[in-house]
DNA sequence: TAGTCAGTGTACCGCTAGTTACAGTTTCTG
DNA sequence: CAGAAACTGTAACTAGCGGTACACTGACTA
């Protein structure tokens, strides 16, 4: 049992002081077992009191009791390394070991130059296309929702409606194609209009082999691997995300405008909920 | 450094009675971190100012000295491997590397038992219901693609529809709920509602004190690292990846008869290019 | 045997710990 | 808009902390 487990039952009936306290705590619970009262308090820019209360919420009889609690936790974590071994073989091994493999090639792959050679298409174009099978979709979900909030014009092209939504496409646009074996028809053949059309085409797939890497104007190859039965999307998202950030280096300000005014609009129409109770101090 | 290492050096000028402490301390190292001087004296049977000579004779400047020198080191201990490591080089590739760290950290939160307990309520349900952030949308589409493809009824609810899609909710479905830091507020309350109709919830987040902690059936806790000026899909994705194919172990020949039957009519509807070279990985 | 000295425990000091009572402030609520 | 309830900090209390001065003990020395 962990802090994270203690703390998550009651987390909804904490007080702004009493979360503040928390967040001190799972951020660095080693001041529970080895602070004071005095020291956590100041900590969390609370006073010594709203401590004791806390550690009454959450169960305890007293800041005393709660650290001894933290304490024998510690003790019985130190006590024995074979929990430690017994932690890490754990069934699944592979699966696991193939997704660190991949996200650290994709990484290695997915260098300052060829990320460059990638995101210059997108920032420069007028409008952005985004297409992708099934496979890839969460990637392009991550590109489309990225690039949306840093700027205007990007559309993630329905499978069902690619006809009609790309026939406007210019060659000043650009378009960002994931796919990957097996590749879709519906994706290959999208592409391959656009190519007609003039538009640039950035390819994500998984080998050069790839009917894709052929027509693009810059592209990259990714190693996927298996997660069960499927396919993994985490190196299609992790490249759209370093996509993205590299767009966003690329456009400078225009895109931190962009960001900005997505803020505030967000501000006013209150979509989060706003837990940053961090006012009400006194000095 | 350990214990041993530092009283090693002075063994042969201990005392009888600093021998005494010396065998306790060696026996079990808590009591100096955690202990006062007083405990440590019972334990060996000798007087609190012994206590203080030994720790003198050690090297330092009083008992308070000398706990505060092993509860650093036990904290460097408790420390995560990653933590070290990143303290350790400081500079240049910080969004890389906080995106392996938040892989691993996923990885090994998400062992066999976690993973299952997330599982089981998704595979016993009825229906399944996920509802999704911004932030998180990838992670959730990968979710839905994934159950969609070995089980029936799974929706992905919309963020603009979202009271009628759940109104018909009961307590034999599931819900499954991702939401990160700075809440949205429509998936929090969406979550709440799904409690109130007694649909057991499987909560995605970032925090214990998240919302969604506490009404959580079970829950897990993603680390989130920063790509860019935005917040990673990676582990979101990755979690429900695995949690997808826990699923699939879970429900065994039913899934993977519904896998065949999807895959035979993707077959016969042509909707990928026919080569499959799923092999052209080259070696 | 008297003196020395390292080894040890007793008694006490100052301080800071955790705790509690209470009062001020804000936030619900009818 | 009044009253209640909830929240949070101030101030004061007590207990127990670590540390130190000093006295006692017993072995060794001159």
């Amino acid at each position: 049992m962990s802090v994270q487990d203690l703390i998550a039952p009651v987390s909804d009936k904490l007080t702004p002081t009493e979360r503040r306290i928390a967040g001190v705590v799972l951020h660095d619970p080693t001041v529970l077992a080895f602070g004071t009262v005095s020291e956590l308090a100041e900590r969390a820019e609370t006073s010594k009191p709203s401590i004791v209360r806390f550690a009454a919420k959450l169960g305890f009889d007293g800041f005393t009791d709660l650290q001894k609690w933290i304490r024998d936790e510690l003790t019985q974590q130190l006590a024995s390394p074979s929990q430690r071994i017994r932690h890490r073989d754990e069934s699944g091994t592979a699966a696991r070991d193939s997704i660190t493999d991949s996200v650290n090639h994709t990484i290695a792959m997915l260098n300052k130059d060829r990320l460059i050679a990638l995101a210059k298409p997108i920032a420069d174009a007028n409008r952005v296309w985004i297409i992708s099978g099934e496979t890839s979709m969460a990637g392009a979900v991550v590109l489309h929702s990225g690039l949306s909030m840093i700027r205007p014009d990007v559309s993630l092209v329905d499978d069902h409606s690619t006809g009609r939504e790309l026939c406007s496409a210019e060659p000043s646009d650009a378009a960002v194609v994931f796919d990957f074996a097996r590749y879709r028809r519906n994706s290959i053949t999208a592409a391959q209009k656009l190519d007609d059309l003039g538009v640039p085409i950035v390819a994500i797939t998984d080998s050069p082999l790839s009917p894709l890497a052929s027509i693009a104007r810059a592209w990259c190859e990714l190693d996927i691997p298996a997660v069960g039965p499927f396919d993994s999307s985490i190196p299609a998202v992790l490249t759209a995300e370093l996509l993205v950030s590299q767009v966003v280096d690329l456009l400078g300000d225009r895109a931190r405008d962009q960001i900005d005014r997505l803020e505030s609009f967000w501000q006013t129409t209150g979509v989060f909920l706003s837990y940053t109770p961090r006012s009400n101090r006194k000095p």
